[in-house]
DNA sequence: TCTTAATTTAATCATTTGATTAAAATATTT
DNA sequence: AAATATTTTAATCAAATGATTAAATTAAGA
C-alpha cells in the first residue's frame, strides 16, 4: 500500500483551498462557478469533487475559516484583564486594520453571505463572549448611560466600513488605492482618539 | 387598434418591478432566479422577457433606482448654503436613518453588487458633487487638519454599518429586531453629537 | 357582435453548471 | 522492476436556468 504523500496532497488540497478563498471572497457563493475555482487553482474541475464532496462543503470550510479570521482578531483582546478600556480600543482597532489590509474582501464577503444564511453564526459562541466580556464591563463603568452595543457598532463601523465602502469611493473617484492605505494608517491613530472623545459626550 | 391599457400595463409592469426590487435586493443578482421574480410577482416567467428584454436589463433598471435612492438622500443637503455644518450632519444622519429603516437591505445590496461591477457608478457625478460641496468647504474651515473623507466615511459608517452588520449581531443574539429600531432612533441623536466631539479632537 | 391588437400562458430550447465515472497517469512499496 | 494504491484527467450526465416561440386569452374599437 502506498503511503499518502502528505506533501503533495497538502499542496494540492491547499492549492484548491487557496483558490476557493480567493474566488469565493471576491465573488460570493452564488456568483462563483466551481470551474472558476478549478481554473484559479490550475487544476481540473473533477478534483474539487474528489477532495471536497461538493461546492457547498468547500464553501462551508472556507466560510468557517473566514469567520474565525474575522472574530479571532477581537475575542481574546476583549477579555484581557490587564489592559484598560482605552488600550483595548487601540489594540482592537490596530489589529483589525492590519488584518483587513491583508484581507480587504473579508468583511463584505461575510456580511453578504450571512444575509442568506443566518444560521451560519449560531454555532459560534461569540455573542455570549461579547456580553460577558471584560470590555463590556469596563464600558458600563465608564459610561453607564451608553449601551455597549452602540459603542461596539461605532468602533467596528469606523474600522470596517472603509473596507466595505472602498469600491464606492474609488468609483466616485474620491479615493485611490494608495491614499486608501494611507487613510487606514491614519485611522489607527484617529479612531481610538475619536472613541475616547465620544465616551465623554453628554 | 386597441389603445394600450395604461392602467393594467402600468400595474403589471409595476408588479414585476416591485418583485424585482424585493428579490434582487434580498438575494443579489447572481443568486436571483428570474423564476423567483416571476413567482414573487404572481406572474409567468415569460412576462419578464416580454416587458424587459432580459434579467440584466431588469437588474440595471432596479440598480439605477437604488443608487439614486442611496445618494439622493444626501446630495442636495451637501450644498445647502443656508445650514451650518452641524445642521447638515444632523439632517444627513436623520434622513439616512429614516430612509434605511424603510430599505434595510439597500446598502448591502449596492455595496455587494458594485464589487463585481465598478463601472456602474462611473456615470454618476456624485464624486465631483461631494468634492466641490459646501459641506466639504465647511469641514475644511472647521478642522483644516482633518481630511474630509475621514469625516464622511466615519459619519456614513456610523449610520450605514448598523444596517450592514445587523444580521451578524442578530445571529450573535446581541440584538433583536425591536431593539434595533430603538437603537437607530437613539443614533439619530447620538451620531451628530459624536461627530461634533470628533471634530474637536486634537 | 366582429375584428384587431394587446396581453398572457404553456411548452420548449440552448447553455450553463454541479457532479460523476471510468480510464489514464503517477507515485510508492516491496 | 512489478504490483498496488493514489492522483489526475477527459468525457459525460442531469438538473437548473435564461430566453424564445407559437398559441390562447383578453380587451378595445367599429
Amino acid at each position: 500500500m502506498a503511503k499518502i504523500k502528505e506533501n503533495k496532497q497538502a499542496s494540492t488540497e491547499e492549492k484548491i483551498k487557496e483558490a476557493a478563498r480567493k474566488v469565493f471572497t471576491q465573488k460570493g457563493y452564488a456568483a462563483t462557478r466551481t470551474r472558476d475555482i478549478a481554473e484559479e487553482a490550475g487544476l481540473n474541475l473533477a478534483l474539487l469533487n474528489y477532495y471536497f464532496r461538493s461546492k457547498e462543503k468547500l464553501f462551508e470550510m472556507i466560510m468557517k475559516e473566514k469567520m474565525q479570521q474575522l472574530f479571532g482578531v477581537m475575542t481574546h483582546l476583549l477579555n484581557d484583564k490587564a489592559t484598560t478600556l482605552d488600550q483595548k480600543v487601540e489594540q482592537i482597532v490596530s489589529n483589525y486594520i492590519d488584518m483587513l489590509m491583508q484581507n480587504p474582501d473579508l468583511p463584505l464577503f461575510v456580511l453578504s453571505e450571512i444575509r442568506n444564511n443566518t444560521g451560519m453564526f449560531r454555532q459560534l459562541q461569540v455573542g455570549k463572549l461579547i456580553r460577558n466580556s471584560h470590555f463590556v464591563k469596563q464600558l458600563k463603568e465608564r459610561q453607564p448611560g451608553l449601551q455597549p452595543l452602540h459603542f461596539i457598532v461605532s468602533m467596528l463601523g469606523m474600522v470596517v466600513f472603509p473596507f466595505v465602502s472602498k469600491p464606492v469611493f474609488q468609483s466616485l473617484e474620491v479615493l485611490s488605492e494608495d491614499s486608501f492605505a494611507e487613510m487606514m494608517k491614519q485611522r489607527k491613530v484617529l479612531v481610538p482618539k475619536w472613541m475616547k472623545a465620544m465616551l465623554k459626550v453628554k
